[in-house]
DNA sequence: AATTTACTTGACTGTTTAGTCAACAAGCAA
DNA sequence: TTGCTTGTTGACTAAACAGTCAAGTAAATT
């Protein structure tokens, strides 16, 4: 039980995060879903930011990684992007992190920059394996309309445009 | 001073909701920006959820209406979209309110949905103006596009990328 | 077995916050 | 002036919430 509490905590951290947003979400919420008491968690984490930092730490960069470090190829991405709102039932966390957070707290703000163009570069190494010009820009273009088409998925809660915008895109390669 | 109140409190609310998101939004800042009292406020605005959803009406759809009416043209579209950096200093205020709400209270989902149906149907006519093709589906490319370089922006505190982006959609057309 | 370290308990504190209310003031119509 | 509607005041309530702490238990170290 030395690690599991921490681990437990993260988990129900970052889903209770990722549907309320940071500052909407309730310490009591997150050690009722795990079963735990206050103290337990000021043990592992000095404060709720701390705990924030963290869970952008070791679950939304790791699973970031972790995710797109296995994808070899263009056509494997896509089908990697495309098949993103079925998991990401509240958007995507980092996005969704960003947006509230970066001009609220200049820490908050730091970890979401840095993680973020770790998948940038992620993508823009797909495309380099395969040669693709202009890289970087394209790397760009590609998280943009993924990002807005998942948004757009979200908002009108249609999947269809999502999967067609995606297309479309791979298609101009 | 009859009218005054109500439109200073919809004003500064929806500044304070647009950084801070509706949920870390404090009343008190408002009153105090505004310079009245609570009671004041609640004789205009039954709860802050009535306030929430005002500014959404009377301030984020009302903008995205008044901006996108008056294009006419795809390289107009194009360019006050280009010009979003410099005016949207927090991101967009449909998009981050969106992110936050829609999962959390149901009556924000409906009028945001609404908003931003709205907002697509803006850009697909001025596209169906000019002729374009498939103009349901660019008009979705062209936003999801829109939305995702300014996040990227944001993050990257770095506007290069935004209008590159964009500019190459435009020619994709 | 003894002692230190790691973890847990749950009541408690202090603050922040949305929302209420009764009394008061201003604007206006008769 | 009188009365009515609209708007304003600010103290008050009640709840929610992050964070503390002293005392306890379990686990590892010697």
């Amino acid at each position: 039980m030395k690690k599991h509490t921490r681990e437990a905590l993260l988990d129900s951290a970052f889903n209770t995060f990722y549907k309320h947003g940071f500052q909407g979400a309730n310490i009591a919420t997150i050690l009722n879903d795990v079963g735990i008491n206050k103290g337990s968690m000021y043990h592992f984490f000095k404060s709720k930011k701390d705990l924030g930092l963290t869970v952008v730490e070791e679950r939304i960069a790791r699973n970031l990684v972790n995710k797109y470090t296995s994808v070899k190829s263009v056509k494997e991405l896509f089908d990697v992007l495309c098949s993103a709102p079925k998991t990401l039932i509240y958007g995507c966390p980092l996005n969704k992190m960003s947006q509230e957070m970066i001009y609220i707290d200049s820490d908050f703000q730091k970890i979401l920059s840095t993680t973020y163009a770790k998948f940038e570069t992620l993508i823009q190494e797909v495309l380099e394996r395969e040669e693709v010009t202009n890289s970087a820009l394209k790397a760009k273009q590609i998280i943009a309309t993924y990002e807005g088409a998942l948004m757009i998925y979200h908002l009108n809660q249609n999947a269809d445009c999502f999967v067609s915008v995606l297309r479309a895109l791979e298609k101009e390669l």
